[in-house]
DNA sequence: TATAAACTGTTAGGCTACCTAACTATGAGC
DNA sequence: GCTCATAGTTAGGTAGCCTAACAGTTTATA
């Protein structure tokens, strides 16, 4: 980096990815739709997947507040989707897990949605698909360094 | 498409890219944050910018309903950075259009966003943002298609 | 040309997801 | 044992979206 102020090519670059992420979002909505489990709650129960986790980790992860994922995991619990134990290492905190029907709900909605977003990506040719799946990783890696 | 159902290479790059949106959705709202112009706002403005726009067209352009626009428009309104006049070739229809005010807070935001964004690329490697710069007109693509 | 139908936008009312501030209960350090 | 920090919940508020109902304008049709 002998650069010492952003560079202008660095600008038209960041400009286009806003852009980007404009339409991202867009499609993350159109996504949403129907009576289905939310994105935001999808995210919930994908990290709730793997082992139990503490809601002050679910609103880290999910970007949001604290009491902002304890609503949402009340109403997931509410459904059926979750439990809600205190750990037992520290009575202070709270392990959402989720349940049989919360893992079966999950995996349907999640393939569901697969599906819908398969279908989009076939009416792209190759060589776009390739390019694409080479990009994922790079916003993977810019969003945790935000 | 000789393939009578959706392959499974597809499902998983589909996978990817749903998990990729959630970050890009989640790098959007961080890009929000101040009292600044909500991404939104800025959509809106650069739709407005180039030529005066009807409410409707805004609102499909955005992916909200008429109402949902309304209101934005008459908060930038009320905010002095667009201006609203009847369209004189039909009396129903409302034509939005930038003041000189909210051009150059449009333009300032701008460049401030793109500064942020700007010194977020700058951690990623040279083929990490060919890569990226590559795809983005990928997802664009995808995001006409839904 | 009068009348019905279609269209553009606003208003009204409601929902959801987020926020901050204040509180409860537990844990940790001196 | 007392104080301070930490984990989560509760309470109250805001912003952005929605649908339904409405008013005004244009277009089609009899």
């Amino acid at each position: 980096m002998s650069v010492p102020l952003i560079d202008s090519e660095l600008l038209v670059l960041a400009q286009s990815f806003r852009t980007t992420l404009r339409h991202a979002v867009y499609l993350s909505r159109s996504m949403d739709g129907d009576g289905e489990l939310t994105t935001m709650q999808m995210s919930t129960l994908s990290m709730a997947a793997e082992e139990p986790l503490r809601v002050s980790r679910i609103a880290a992860n999910l970007g949001i507040r604290v009491p902002s994922a304890t609503e949402q995991i009340i109403k997931l619990e509410q459904a059926g989707l979750v439990s809600r134990t205190p750990d037992p290492t520290d009575s202070r905190a709270v392990l959402v897990q989720l349940t049989e029907t919360g893992r079966s709900a999950w995996e349907d909605a999640g393939r569901r949605r697969n599906e819908r977003v398969a279908a989009l990506l076939a009416h792209l040719d190759d060589d776009d698909r390739a390019t694409l799946a080479a990009a994922l990783p790079v916003i993977g890696k810019l969003s945790r360094t935000a």
